[in-house]
RNA sequence: GGUCCCAUCGUCUAGUGGCCUAGGACGCUGGCCUCUCACGCCGGAAACGAGGGUUCGAGUCCCUCUGGGACCA
């Protein structure tokens, strides 16, 4: 699965190498075995592909480069920037335990590196255990982070580090950057959670003859209570947005927004905006809280800007899923669907909104609204004559298309009745939709049509009238 | 515990010494529009963690503290 952490440090990623016109290259570091499975490799690829993220190499994995990995331990070797160490597993517990007592960081001693070669290479050749360590010179490890600016740890703080296990497998920092060596990667844009990986990956490419490439590590993400995002702080995972029913666009600009900004006032911006504005240098050292409330209301504008098509296509399969309509159906009624997503629009921030926006307009029966009937249809009797009165002024009509005929209809039920424009429209919408709120009364008229809108108020007859019976007998 | 990172409205942020009586956005809120809701428009409340310096002048530079976080243990 595709953290919404991860995605953001994708976008940065990869709108670093659209504005540059450089190359994305996807690598799955997929060392930990027991969680990558092939079905979650798969969900990254999904999201990414869904946000519009689209890869020009990989994706690689890290897990099929470990024979790569024990040649890079090898060389290192070699060339005397690493040594072989048969501190067992006790002996560098006592090293440990030591340096807690003393109130000190632990770091390895570095017993092993004095181990002449020759005796170090005889121990192996005997079958002895040994893991390879780095060989960490003395000094200083510092670069100049895109997002922190000048960063650096001492070297004595780091101690030689393990790059090879005693089983061969290869160390995190090892496989890291002799993959970004081998796939040439020139720009790392990673959490913060890797600083302290920086000056260990940094000795082993120098070791290796290589210039480490230019890093960036942008501040995590955080809940609202301000710890870590997790299970408890809700929908974490690109696919959860994804079937809340966010646009991908959407939740691209709103990743992009936290902990970057094109420095104006702009804040809607689609994929191509967002290339164009970005730069790495803009992004904060600043942690950031996820909240999803703004990106609601992005969702919100990247829905108004869609084009018809474009909407119609999002919002098909919502109803389709939700069994109001087959896709034969709405592709026949093109036209109509598309007016009638016009008008639900404005009123919608999420894509199932439509489905729940949209239900009265389709021949499926409704629920009339505990607080739409209490509030309009208070008295069951007046209402019904009142529905009574409109569904004559209605069926007299042609068509329900003509807004202005209809409207002219509607307040001559109203003049008639001598009451207000309002306290007919009221008691219509709840009979035409169940609901106390939808689009303009016209709208929904028209969009309904004719034939679909007096059967609406012929079942609202009918309910008022049981209402009314019901209510008669209880008295 | 050690090392490292961070610190402007509730939240996301603008601000790189005078343009800041701190700007924008979300959210909240008052109003307009109006057949409801939403959209849209106009208005409001709301922040530079604390203390020291440097400077004619500090949100902006330096130091200390406090607070948050990451990694290692």
């Amino acid at each position: 699965m595709l953290h919404v952490g991860g995605a953001r440090t994708a976008v940065f990623n990869w709108l670093l190498a659209r504005k540059h016109g450089g190359v994305f290259v996807l690598r799955i570091e997929d060392t930990d075995r027991e969680r990558s499975t092939d079905a979650a490799r798969d969900a990254i690829l999904n999201s990414l592909t869904w946000l519009g993220l689209d890869w020009d190499e990989g994706p690689f994995y890290q897990s099929e480069r470990v024979q790569r990995h024990a040649e890079a331990a090898l060389e290192l070797l070699e060339g005397g920037h690493a040594y072989r160490c048969f501190c067992t597993a006790g002996e560098l517990a006592a090293e440990r335990a030591a340096a807690q007592a003393a109130r000190r960081s632990y770091v390895y001693s570095g017993r092993c590196r004095a181990l002449p070669p020759e005796t170090a290479a005889a121990r192996a050749a005997a079958g002895e255990p040994f893991t390879i360590r780095f060989k960490v010179p003395p000094g200083r490890t510092e670069w100049d982070d895109a997002v922190h600016g000048r960063t650096g740890f001492d070297n004595e703080q780091i101690g030689d580090f393990i790059v090879l296990r005693s089983d061969g497998g290869p160390i995190y920092n090892l496989a890291a950057a002799v993959d970004d060596l081998d796939m040439g990667i020139t720009h790392v844009i990673r959490g913060d959670d890797h600083i302290s990986n920086t000056p260990r990956q940094i000795l082993i490419y120098r070791a290796l003859g290589a210039e480490p490439p230019r890093f960036a590590h942008v501040p995590l993400l955080f809940g609202p209570d301000k710890q870590k995002l997790s299970k408890r702080h809700g929908a974490q995972s690109v696919e959860e947005f994804r079937e809340m029913g966010y646009l991908p666009q959407a939740l691209v600009n709103f990743l992009a927004l936290l902990g970057w900004s094109p420095g104006d006032d702009r804040e809607v911006m689609n994929l191509r905006e967002l290339v164009e504005a970005f730069s790495l240098e803009r992004i904060t050292g600043k942690s950031a809280i996820f909240e999803t409330a703004k990106l609601e209301w992005l969702n919100g504008q990247h829905l108004a800007r869609l084009s018809p098509a474009e909407l119609a296509l999002a919002v098909t399969p919502w109803i389709v899923g939700a069994g109001l309509a087959g896709e034969a159906e709405l592709a026949e009624r093109e036209a109509w669907f598309r007016e009638l997503l016009e008008v639900l629009r404005p009123r919608a921030r999420l894509l199932p909104d439509f489905v729940t926006l949209g239900r009265p307009y389709f021949r499926i029966p409704i629920e009339y609204r505990d607080d739409a009937v209490a509030r309009f249809w208070s008295d069951p009797v007046a209402a019904r004559g009142l529905l009574g009165d409109l569904r004559e002024a209605l069926a007299s009509l042609p068509d329900l298309d003509d807004k202005a005929a209809v409207e002219a209809r509607v307040r001559e039920v109203a003049g008639a009745r001598n009451v207000d424009f309002s306290t007919v429209v009221h008691p219509l919408r709840v009979a035409l939709t169940g609901m106390r709120v939808s689009p303009g009364i016209f709208d929904v008229l028209r969009a309904m049509g004719k034939d679909l809108a007096l059967s609406r108020i012929d079942d609202a007859i009918a309910f008022l009238e049981r209402r009314s019976a019901a209510r008669a007998g209880a008295t």
